[in-house]
DNA sequence: AAGATTCTCAACCGCACCAAG
DNA sequence: TCTTGGTGCGGTTGAGAATCT
């Protein structure tokens, strides 16, 4: 990409930046560093230029599919923790993959039919959505209408291969939407919108155990070989604790009671997330700071919960995050030396 | 060719955390 | 305990480039 008339502007104080820095090896009071150099920048601008531009060890090249497919699955994992996701591209800085997400990956799923928030299809987030509304029958009509309306099918596709498609064909309009081929093998991972009903888009389950993402351990070093990593159900039945989703607070916050046996199943799995977070919590657990995410979760959420549920909230959480730990093990890792 | 629109990404902003004094 | 400075992080902005009409 070529980007540069601002990157001219200043390429002196670019080479002061980085002869300074640099000998430090991206370390050192910074500012102290702009002000011995005369910068015109403080020193939080120069370690913003420094770590997301200068820095020698950066990549500036596009995107490859592997890095792509990997930021997908550990978005669909942990959210937009840009920096996490970072340590595991070496060569890219939280910057970069943030962009990249922002101006690319978000409208390519979204051309796939799938919403980069919730990692979900858009038929079952509405069909969510008329659940909410209270109306088992218009949701149904609503999903089927979708399904009608996209041309979505219920069989594992590749998406690496579909970005691929969808590079391929840049005035796509959202209105024409991918045509998805069904594969046995070599796919990134799945989507199944019903475990029984496998076609049935209207009507996901209430547990939320499907569409959820997992993530398997191996899907980080498979991805740069396109081996599977699955999104099967298959998959997620080896996982201990039951995926994680928005909507199924949504839901169960707008229809307390809870339902119907869900109770005991949501405390065995509260006991067990506990047990996780102490665990994590004693544990080596280095690149992410526990208390803070629980902060910030707390205080970004600010919708109201009961007091009933706001404990349950905040541990399945918790829970949720702990499982992202499990699939990813090496992101409680040192992050990437450079 | 020219103006309008869209896209890209470096930089900025504000908040939070942490360590030192 | 409070203040201050350094740092990290995620969301947002805006200038320039690219594309469209």
């Amino acid at each position: 990409m070529v980007k540069s008339p601002c990157c001219e502007k200043i390429s002196v104080e670019d080479a002061k930046i980085h002869s300074l820095v640099s000998k430090n090896n991206g370390s050192g009071n910074l500012t102290f560093v702009s002000k011995k150099a005369g910068l015109k920048r403080c020193g939080k601008s120069c370690r913003l230029r420094w770590n997301n531009y200068l820095r020698p060890d950066l990549k500036h090249d596009n995107f490859t599919s592997q890095e792509e497919d990997l930021i997908i699955k550990l978005h669909a994992a942990i959210g937009s923790r840009w920096s996490i996701i970072a340590q595991q591209l070496p060569g890219r800085t939280d910057n970069d993959v943030k962009n990249h997400w922002n101006t690319k990956l978000k409208k390519k799923l979204s051309q796939m039919g799938i919403d980069p928030v919730t990692h979900k299809p858009f038929s079952k987030l509405i069909a969510d959505y008329g659940k909410i509304g209270g109306s088992e029958k218009h949701s149904t009509q609503i999903g089927s209408d979708l399904k009608n309306a996209i041309h979505l099918k219920s069989e594992p596709y590749q998406l690496s291969q579909e970005f691929r498609n969808i590079d391929s064909q840049p005035n796509q309009s959202p209105t024409s939407p991918p045509k998805f081929e069904p594969i046995e093998k070599n796919f990134l991972f799945n989507i199944t919108h019903c475990d029984n009903h496998p076609t049935d888009f209207s009507m996901p389950k209430v547990s939320g155990a499907s569409n959820c993402i997992n993530l398997e351990n191996e899907s980080i070093q498979a991805s740069s070989s396109s081996t599977s990593s699955s999104y099967s159900t298959a998959a997620q039945e080896a996982l201990p604790v039951t995926p994680f989703s928005w909507n199924d607070f949504l839901l169960e916050d707008a229809f307390e009671p809870s339902f119907d046996g869900q109770e005991h199943e949501t405390m065995d799995e509260l006991s067990f997330s506990k047990e996780l977070v102490c665990q994590i919590e004693n544990g080596t657990r280095q690149s992410l700071n526990i208390k803070e995410v629980r902060s910030k979760q707390a205080t970004k959420n600010d919708f109201q919960v009961s007091s009933s549920t706001d404990i349950s909230f905040v541990e399945a959480m918790l829970g949720q995050e702990n499982e992202t730990f499990l699939s990813f093990p090496h992101l409680m890792e040192e992050p990437f030396n450079y």
